[in-house]
Order: structure tokens, then C-alpha cells, then sequence
DNA sequence: ATGACGATTTACT
DNA sequence: GTAAATCGTCATA
């Protein structure tokens, strides 16, 4: 993985949006104390727009202790708690004192699936990084890491994956149902059909879903 | 000092 | 589908 290009700066001084969906398909690595690495490719990332975007912690020029990292520069981590028990990890973007970031939501994993199972408990499967705070507790990501450089530090940082075709559909992100007119907003990416993406629908052993009935004339759709 | 709440996950009905 | 878990953070006082 340390072989691999890391992503500059420059990769990560652009608008959330254009900076989310061009992490798609990028690999996490989380370097331990130890030496060893845990890595994972993302497949799933929010945009948070900053000040005019209601769904964000950085809403209204909100700043406070907790998102200070948020409004740093771009290509660093921003680690916040929530819900009591559960960390999550942005990518802040664009340039210093604006505060927009990437909440990574899901990984596909590739290097220390065994140490990610170990630290997620019990028998994981593919949901083992499908989830904001999935992800971290795989990759032993908490508050120590907020504010890490992602491209000079060492213990977290993103290398360009393999090269290739990947589909980015799009929809409203997730748990921002207060944002108002925020909350209904494109601004969730993921790879499509990648089973790790969070909210998937699990089809256990070969059988293939079902196919779709084509809707006859006058019905409506259900979804 | 206090109270409300959350960019979630999990287990259970 | 519904609800509990669980506590740092921040606004208000």
C-alpha cells in the first residue's frame, strides 16, 4: 500500500463535490503503531457544503471546538463523536477557513480484514466497514485523528487505486432529515452496485435477485 | 450547571 | 419497522 502514489494537496483543494466523487475508488489506509496497515477502497462519501448547507456542523459559520478541524485546509481529517458511542471521518476540502469536508461512509475492505474483524467484534461479513462509524472502529480511527495530515503524515492517508471504470450514481445523504430543503439534496456518492455500500440488500449464497417486473401501463412505481 | 440532541448501529418485535 | 444504547458538545442561564 505505502508504494502506492498518495494523494497531493491540490487533489484535495477543490469543492466538496467535485473532491467526494473523485475519492470514490481511492484507498483509506490507516497505518498502526505496530507498522502494520489496514486499507480499504472507498466506495461511499457525503459532501458537506459549509456554511449555507443546513445538514452541516459547519452551518450558519458554526465554530467551535469540535469542528475546528473542518475548517483548517484541505486533505486533512476532521473526527467528530457522535451519538454517544460512534466516530466519524471526513476529508476536509477546499482551502484554509472554509469549512467543507467528505464524510467517508463506506470502504470496501482490502488489507487487514482480520485485525478490522478482530476490532469490529463478532462475525462481520460485508458489513464490516459499511457505515461511518463501522469504518472506524475497523480502522482504530478516533479523536487522535482529528486534524491528521493526510498528506504528510503518516498514520492515515489516501493512495490512488487501481485505475478503471467505476459508475457514481448519486442521492440525498443519510440522517439529515432536519437540513429542510438541505436534506433532500444529491450530495451522497457510491460506486454503483458495490455490495459494501451502506443500505444494501443482502442476497446470502448464489441465488440472484429477482428480477423486476416491468411496471404496466398506469401503475406506479414503488420506489 | 443543565438540558437537548445527534452526518449511527444494533438488537428485537 | 421500532427502539435502546450512550455521552460529548454546545447553547442557554
Amino acid at each position: 500500500m505505502s508504494s502506492s502514489v498518495r494523494l497531493t494537496r491540490r487533489f484535495y483543494r477543490r469543492d466538496p463535490v467535485t473532491l467526494a466523487k473523485a475519492l470514490l475508488g481511492k484507498i483509506l489506509v490507516r497505518r498502526l503503531e505496530d507498522g502494520r496497515e489496514l486499507a480499504g477502497k472507498i466506495v461511499e462519501v457525503e459532501a458537506y457544503l459549509g456554511i449555507e448547507d443546513r445538514a452541516a456542523h459547519s452551518f450558519g459559520g458554526r465554530r467551535t471546538a469540535r469542528n475546528a478541524s473542518m475548517w483548517g485546509d484541505a486533505g486533512h481529517a476532521y473526527v467528530y463523536f457522535t451519538y454517544g458511542m460512534h466516530w466519524c471521518v471526513n476529508v476536509v476540502a477546499d482551502r484554509d477557513e472554509v469549512p467543507t469536508a467528505c464524510l467517508i461512509r463506506a470502504l470496501e475492505p482490502l488489507a487487514g480484514i482480520e485485525e478490522m474483524r478482530r476490532r469490529r467484534g463478532r462475525e462481520r461479513g460485508v458489513d464490516l466497514c459499511s457505515g461511518p462509524a463501522k469504518l472506524t472502529q475497523a480502522l482504530a480511527i478516533d479523536r487522535a485523528l482529528d486534524g491528521a495530515d493526510l498528506v504528510e503524515g503518516g498514520e492515515l492517508y489516501i493512495v490512488r487505486g487501481a485505475r478503471g471504470r467505476r459508475v457514481i450514481e448519486r442521492s440525498p445523504r443519510i440522517g439529515v432529515a432536519y437540513a429542510r430543503e438541505w436534506a433532500g439534496k444529491p450530495l451522497r456518492f457510491f460506486i454503483a452496485g458495490n455490495p459494501h455500500v451502506t443500505g444494501q440488500k443482502k442476497f446470502e449464497g448464489a441465488v440472484p435477485p429477482k428480477k423486476r417486473r416491468p411496471l404496466s401501463r398506469g401503475e406506479k412505481s414503488k420506489t
